[in-house]
DNA sequence: AAATGTAAGTTGCAAATGCAACGCGCGAAG
DNA sequence: CTTCGCGCGTTGCATTTGCAACTTACATTT
C-alpha cells in the first residue's frame, strides 16, 4: 500500500490529510488493492458500482445503448476516483467501466467511507467535505462535457473540446487521450466524418495535428 | 415560512427530518424567502452561485455559448433544489438560472448548510448524507441527459427522451414541460427540424401528440 | 518474407438536418 | 374590432453527416 501512497495523497479526496492520516483511515474503509487485466470489466451497467481510485493504468467510463452505439463518457487515470457518482444514490450503475490496460485499483467500501470506524472527528469532517467537493466538481465536468456534445456540428464540437483542453493547461498544444475511434464516441459522431472534419480544419488553418498531438490557437 | 413547509419537507434534502427539525435547522442556515419575477435572473454564469429550493414557480438552468446557442440543461420546479452543483466546488457558476414565471425561492447559505450551528449531531449527519445523495442523483440525471443528447439523429434523441419520461411514470402518456423551442434547446437540435421529425414520427405511428401531451408505447 | 490485425485517412452517395422564409391560430394590448 | 407578438407547423434548399467501402501505415505473429 505504501508504494502507492503518493498517488492516493494527490487525490482531492484526501486534501488536508497527512500520510499518517491516510494510512490510518484506509483500513477503516476496507480499502484493498485489486489488479484488472486489459479490457476487463470493473463493473457494468446494472451492477452495484464500486468506488475506487486508480493507482496504475486507466479506465474507460462508457454507456452502450440498445443499438450498440458507444457513449464514451470519459477516461480516468492515475490518482482519479471512479464510481463516486453512485455513492449513496442507492441505485445500480448506469455505466460500464473497463480497464483500458492492465490497471491497479484501490477499492474502497463506500458504506464505510462516510463513517470510518476510528478516525477522529476532524478527519472525518474533512473527508466528508472532500467527498462533496469531488461530487460537485464531477457535476461541473459533466456540464462542460454536455456543452461540447450539445453543439450541432462536428467542427463546433471539436472547437469546444479543444477550448476546454487548452483552457486547462493555458497552452496551445495538448495531447488527446483518445484514439480516433474513442474521440468519435466521446463526441457522439461518426469516426470517418470526424477524420474528414479534422482534415478540413487543418486545411483551413484552424488547427495543426499529428497523431494525438494538437495545436489550437484560440482566436478571441 | 410555515405555509411552505410541505414543499420543503418533500425534498430529499430533508429526508428523515420531522417538521420541527426542519424549522429548527432552517434559521441556522440563514434560510430566507425571495421572490423573482418572470424572466428575472437568479444567478448567471461567472457569478457566485446560490443554493436554494423552489417553493413556487419554476427555473430554467441553461448555458449560452459564444454563438448565442442555448443549451437548456433542465427545468426545476416546486420542491426541487438548485445550485447544489456548486456547493463547495469553490468555482463560479457555469450556468445561467432564470425564473420562467414569478417564482418563490428558499435561499440557503451553503457554507452553513454543512455545519448548522445548533443542530444535534444526528440531524447534521442525516443532512450530510442527504446532500451527498442529492449530488449523486443529479450526476445520474446528467448522465441520462447526456445519453439522450449523445444520440445522433433527432428521432433517436426523441425516442431516448420519451423512454426516460415513460420509465419515470410507468405510463404511456406524459406531458413535456417545454415549449417546442425549449425542447429543441434541450435536445440540441433545430426547432423546425424537430417539428418536422415529430410530424414524421406521428405519421409513422410511433407516437401521438397534441400540444405537449404525448403518447409513446415503447416497443420492446 | 508473408500473413494478419488494427488504427486511421479518403471518398461517393444517400439521408438527416440546419436555415430561412412563410402561414396560421391565438391571446394580449391598444 | 384590430393589431401585434408569439408559438409552432410547413417547406425548399444547401450543408453536414452517417455509412460503407477502400487504402495506407504500422506492428505482431508465423
Amino acid at each position: 500500500m505504501k508504494k502507492y501512497l503518493r498517488y492516493i495523497r494527490s487525490n482531492r479526496l484526501f486534501d488536508g490529510f497527512a500520510d499518517s492520516d491516510i494510512l490510518a483511515v484506509l483500513p477503516c474503509m476496507d480499502a484493498h488493492i485489486s489488479v484488472y487485466v486489459k479490457h476487463a470489466p470493473v463493473f457494468l451497467s446494472g451492477d452495484e458500482a464500486k468506488l475506487g481510485l486508480v493507482l496504475e493504468g486507466s479506465l474507460s467510463i462508457s454507456q452502450v445503448d440498445a443499438e450498440g452505439d458507444v457513449n464514451l463518457i470519459n477516461k480516468v487515470g492515475r490518482s482519479d476516483v471512479f464510481g463516486a457518482t453512485f455513492l449513496f444514490s442507492g441505485a445500480a450503475s448506469n455505466v460500464d467501466v473497463h480497464a483500458d490496460a492492465r490497471s491497479t485499483l484501490l477499492l474502497i467500501n463506500h458504506e464505510r467511507l462516510l463513517s470510518p470506524c476510528r478516525s477522529t472527528c476532524i478527519l472525518h469532517k474533512r473527508l466528508i467535505r472532500n467527498v462533496i467537493r469531488t461530487l460537485s466538481l464531477k457535476l461541473m465536468e459533466m456540464r462542460e462535457k454536455l456543452a461540447v456534445v450539445h453543439k450541432n456540428t462536428i467542427r463546433s464540437k471539436l472547437l469546444a473540446y479543444f477550448g476546454l483542453r487548452t483552457a486547462e493547461t493555458h497552452a496551445n498544444n495538448f495531447e488527446v487521450p483518445f484514439t480516433r475511434n474513442e474521440l468519435a464516441d466521446y463526441l457522439g459522431v461518426n469516426r470517418s466524418a470526424l477524420s474528414r472534419e479534422l482534415s478540413n480544419m487543418q486545411k483551413a488553418g484552424l488547427i495543426e495535428y499529428s497523431g494525438n498531438s494538437f495545436v489550437y490557437r484560440k482566436q478571441s
